[in-house]
DNA sequence: AAAAACCTGTGACTTTTGGCACAAGCAGGC
DNA sequence: GCCTGCTTGTGCCAAAAGTCACAGGTTTTT
């Protein structure tokens, strides 16, 4: 492992806590790095997951696809892990999403045979975990129930909230049908109703939301 | 704790595999059975959980609830513990939803502050942990997508399926129509529909799927 | 057996969402 | 500049789902 990589590796260590010299030197040990250009696939629905990933930096969009629908799972931001490669780490098991980078990102990958036993080994891996799993459980419930329960609108309002960067969202209005698992018409009539009510500010491939 | 309580206890112990007799003696000290009515409520939403729960017997609906709506999140069945509770055991938290019993059941409560640490003491514990986790989550990715995906007349059928008894499900329109989310007339025309292609042959809170 | 409560069926209407078609606008390359 | 491809706006219609109203069942209670 070189430097750079080292570095990076010890980023990962720190955030999380992680105190244990030996699980410091398995790590070192059997992860490694990967980087990922924009729109590089991390994970594809039906391939078997053998490395747990781990995003360092970067952002990795994960959705869920059927026929030409998909619908967003959830994101992946830094010092993030995706908590179906670390499900598969407990028994070996297929994957049902898709993973993509949205930005340029940087990887860690850890062999998932190796994660397997660390979580009853090592405290500091138990609690990245268990936290893992706790953290992603309760908001896929969020957004079943979102899903469920609130029309459209309100789920696209939601969403230009929470991507919004200084209130300004910059994607087309397909992009954010793929999102929310609609079409784009139908998002185009919502954002222009939104904009008539002075809520927002359309453009192209931009969006402004006025507070 | 009383001899048939033990025997209870102890049913748990076996299905799980629990071999390590420290965590038995805990178990015994600590654990505690209660009895619900079919209507008891098991968790309300917005109330703090101190107890894990499992379910040794019957069936609790566990779900979402939001105005006049609801959206069935999952049952437990034998031997299953509610994964929100199990998530509270490691970070007190609200309850957001409501667990509700089916039939009459039998309730294993353990007190979650002592649950905290066996996930990293005891394997089999540890193990048991785990599993619930990823269960519930795969179960809940499942469940997101077929809300997201199906027309409701799909999870109409899903749902008959899943929820038969020797292919006879003995539910009122109104109650499927809270369980998916929608409303009753809803349901009664799609159920009507699919009698006529001769899938299903309805009758008083009794729909029987022909096969 | 009469009343009350619940269950089912259905017509008519509205709202929400989706699909098609096409026009106009912007952006980058040549 | 001018082409090409992507983006946005919108009219029109269709399908899915939700709402209201009401009629006639069945079951339960008294």
């Amino acid at each position: 492992m070189i430097l750079s990589e080292r570095d990076i590796l010890y980023d990962f260590i720190k955030f999380h806590n992680i105190n244990e010299q030996l699980l410091i030197d398995e790590l070192m040990e059997y992860s490694s790095i990967s980087y990922l250009k924009k729109g590089d696939y991390l994970i594809k629905e039906n391939s078997y997951i053998k490395l747990l990933k781990i995003v360092i930096k970067g952002r990795v969009r994960v959705y869920q696809e059927n026929e030409d629908k998909e619908i967003l799972i959830y994101y992946l931001e830094t010092m993030e892990t995706c908590t179906l490669s670390l499900s598969a780490c407990f028994g070996n098991c297929k994957s049902n999403v898709n993973a993509v980078a949205e930005t340029d990102a940087t990887i860690l990958n850890i062999p998932v045979h190796k994660v397997n036993g660390w979580s009853f080994e090592y405290k500091s891996w138990h609690n990245f975990t268990i936290d893992t799993f706790r953290h992603s459980y309760s908001e896929l419930i969020f957004n079943y129930s979102k899903l469920a329960f609130d029309p459209l609108r309100e789920r696209l309002l939601d969403y230009l909230i929470k991507n919004s960067d200084q209130n300004i969202v910059q994607l087309s209005h397909a992009q954010l049908a793929r999102e929310l698992g609609t079409t784009r018409e139908v998002v185009s009539r919502l954002l222009k109703k939104i904009e008539l009510e002075k809520k927002i500010v359309l453009g192209q491939k931009t969006i402004k939301i006025l507070t």
